[in-house]
DNA sequence: ATGAAAGCGCTAACAG
DNA sequence: CTGTTAGCGCTTTCAT
């Protein structure tokens, strides 16, 4: 590949006039300038980024490392940070964490150089995030709460969430509430299950049943669960799952066995991603403000990329929207 | 930031030295070994991957750039890609061509060097995308027809979709077939255009309507070209959406109306996203072999560069997934 | 086993 | 207006 020495070789100037010239510096003439960029691109020149970024010692991009860059919950989160990014002149990269620690996304956090990171990514472990913070180096974490001097905390009441749920399903009249989750439970599923409990603690009632599985909260590990629970013969009638996904499954599981959502079990998922809307019938949910933490995030990055002080923590609400999954019994 | 001058300097050592040591290089003693290693713990050292990459001449990481990181499609697409990668110790990131010209896709086309870079973008245009192909940069190409010498193409028969879909329709009885698009048509969606007239020629059928709106194939354009055909008051009895977005879009428009699908009209999209299965009614559709495609794109580009030389093209077909938004009319 | 020095591709301060 | 040169942070050959 042809380097920019090649160019000045060619066209016959020195390194940095080609340099001037492909940058656009008003100080080459015209007549040169042409000879630069005509032996450019003969020689099809197209000049390494990374060099340019060595250099200027920026990069004007910030990372996004998330668990599972296909999945359907990133969406709305996706689009709040890279609208940020772009109106500030600066590029999103997304990397995924699959892989664990030797995954692209630890790359990124140790040795890739981009001028900021958000993480939001449960199968990444606390250590390598903590090692990576540093002076200069803005960190945002998003599903978990990390404390260190450079690294910041978006963070989603997943304990109200939780609770609005339990505390819905209890005012339509249910009386046996499970909750269904993963075992590997993670900071934030934590805080959903610490709500359902103390809803649950609040009206006198106690825990029907509490299903972890084990897998990544996915369509078919709700799937999966649910049909364990079917095969208990013991159904509660109501289930709040850990999320959107898992309800899903779940709803997807009742189908099968001819079970009826919500005349004989109602059904509560946690996220509202775009599927919910359209499940039949339309699932009630607890919504995150994923745009609004993607966007959130952006706009601390920049702020302390900036040089700004500001707080380490940031929470933000859920909301609770009501669809048809969940009956109300007298 | 730290670099590995300030941890040769701590450590009392020369600047080789230190990067022996740190990489671990086996002809260091480990005295001196574990007196580097400190003074790069006590700086908080992270070396810089970048400069590493530019020395080494190869960052071993692939890029995929789509034209919406966040949108529903892109799910099994991304996974097929990510999962060959890894395997073969490459990393993936991604990065979306929003914002045209200026976005983050064109500077990893032209400037950041990656090895290689999958391209599913329609709203790139051909030239930058051809300007950047050059030897030892192999580019593959997913949703457009593209030649150049360092370009491949992985390419999905859309043209065969688009003619079973509409096969389906007719067999099912239906007379009058709408087809509802973007105006803005992309290479593909012309090909799922010219399989429905074909298939409507074939059988002596000719276009009921054909409708193109203005807008991105999303949700919302589906919604919005629907009312306008709804508003006209002349509904074809079956519409075969470009994709299977609009087709979800097109279904809420139908219900808000009052008008029954499949009973009064039939639908049919294409791509089959996640959200099609859980529609009510389920979506028909054509599925798109989106994690062949995938993985197949990431294969070539790794061949592509251990200097494999390869075809150009490869067709991929699509397969017809009957749910039950089409009617069997007799 | 350790160090000096060249160089990856690029920019920019400085000199002319 | 153009060229010389130092240097971004790192690896690696070659000497010692």
């Amino acid at each position: 590949m042809a380097t920019i020495k090649d160019v000045a070789k060619a066209a016959g100037v020195s390194l940095s006039t080609a340099s001037y010239a492909i940058n656009g510096n008003r100080k080459i003439s015209e007549a040169t300038r042409a000879k630069v960029l005509e032996a450019a691109k003969q020689l099809n020149f197209q000049k390494n980024g990374w060099a340019t970024d060595l250099k200027r010692s920026s990069t004007k991009t910030i990372a996004l490392i998330v668990s599972d860059m296909s999945g359907p919950y990133y969406s709305e989160l996706i689009r709040g940070v890279q609208e940020i990014a772009f109106e500030n002149g600066y590029d999103l990269i997304a990397c995924s964490s699959f892989g664990g620690n030797e995954s692209t996304a630890i790359k990124f956090l140790k040795e890739k150089r981009v001028d900021g990171v958000i993480v939001s990514a449960h199968n990444l472990q606390d250590e390598p995030i903590l090692e990576s913070a540093r002076k200069g180096f803005p960190i945002v974490v998003l599903d978990r709460h990390l404390k260190s001097d450079h690294i910041y905390n978006v963070l989603v009441d997943n304990e109200q969430g939780g609770y609005m749920a339990t505390e819905l399903l209890i005012k339509n009249g249910c009386k046996r509430i499970a909750y269904i989750s993963n075992s590997s439970s993670s900071y934030d599923h934590k805080l959903r299950y610490k709500g359902y409990m103390q809803a649950l603690n609040d009206y006198g009632y106690k825990s029907a049943s509490n299903l972890n599985v084990n897998g990544k909260f996915t369509i078919d590990d709700g799937y999966r669960a649910t049909k364990l629970l079917i095969a208990q013969r013991n159904l509660p009638d109501a289930i709040f799952y850990a999320n959107d996904e898992m309800a899903v499954g779940g709803m997807q599981a009742f189908k099968e066995s001819g079970i009826r959502v919500p005349e004989e079990i109602s059904v509560i998922g946690f996220d509202d991603i775009l599927l919910a809307e359209y499940m039949n019938p339309p699932l009630t949910t607890i919504r995150q403000p994923k745009y609004e933490v993607g966007s959130l995030a952006a706009h601390l990055i920049l702020q302390l990329l900036d040089g700004k002080s500001i707080d380490h923590e940031y929470m933000l609400p859920t909301e609770l929207v009501v669809r048809k999954s969940c009956l109300l019994r007298e």
